[in-house]
DNA sequence: ATGACGATTTACT
DNA sequence: GTAAATCGTCATA
């Protein structure tokens, strides 16, 4: 296992979020079982300019505050008070952006989730934020914590070529007006993982 | 203290 | 296609 280095996410986050794609997100259970997935899907949150991030002009408040902090770490939060969602927070101490980690296809760890998840096809068992966390045990207590080791981390995988890489509109942030057309969103063409196809 | 709502997923008509 | 599930967060008061 080598992770990515600090120096990976304290960049520009919408090449952060290109260059995540074809990486390898890894989790080590409490019993010692290794869980893994490549990165298919990612989405760009531009901090303060950006009306559909949670920083949007400058908010700091207990929840965005692990967005503030410097790059390389997970930010985790829970949405529709049922699923969890997974960042990579980018850049600098004080400039809170961030890439939502939307889809992994599945690597290690498959025998668990046929089992967990029966009616699915193994290319669903990670397609969604909501979902890849759940299938991860990623949760509240991974807030905060550095993705460069510990029991999440992302290591180098072959990456994705940049000529597969598709962009578009980012997914349930209709809400946010101008930036809800911005091309932040990424995924690897072909992947079957990926969420929301078209 | 209150209430509206969300970077989603699933089940159902 | 529509709607339910489910609750922490945040703005308002």
């Amino acid at each position: 296992m080598t992770p990515l280095p600090l120096s990976f996410y304290r960049r520009d986050t919408e090449t952060v979020a290109r260059e995540l794609l074809g990486q390898r997100v890894c989790r080590r259970l409490p019993d010692g079982r290794l869980l893994s997935g490549v990165i298919v899907e990612t989405e760009a949150y531009l901090g303060i300019a950006d009306r559909a991030c949670h920083t949007f002009g400058g908010r700091r408040t207990p929840r965005t505050d692990t967005m503030y902090a410097d790059g390389g770490v997970a930010y985790v939060y829970l949405i529709y008070g049922m699923y969890w969602c997974l960042n990579a927070v980018t850049q600098r101490e004080g400039d809170p952006e961030a890439v939502l980690i939307r889809a992994l296809a599945p690597e290690q760890g498959q025998e668990i989730w046929q089992a967990a998840y029966p009616r699915l096809k193994p290319a669903q068992w990670l397609s969604g934020p909501g979902r890849l966390c759940r299938a991860l045990q990623i949760d509240r207590a991974c807030n905060g914590q550095p993705l460069t080791q510990g029991d999440l981390w992302i290591e180098a995988g072959a990456g994705a070529a940049p000529a597969a890489i598709v962009a578009g509109p980012r997914v349930g942030v209709d809400y946010a007006g101008e930036a809800a057309h911005w091309p932040l969103r990424f995924h690897v063409a072909g992947e079957p993982s990926v969420s929301r196809p078209r």
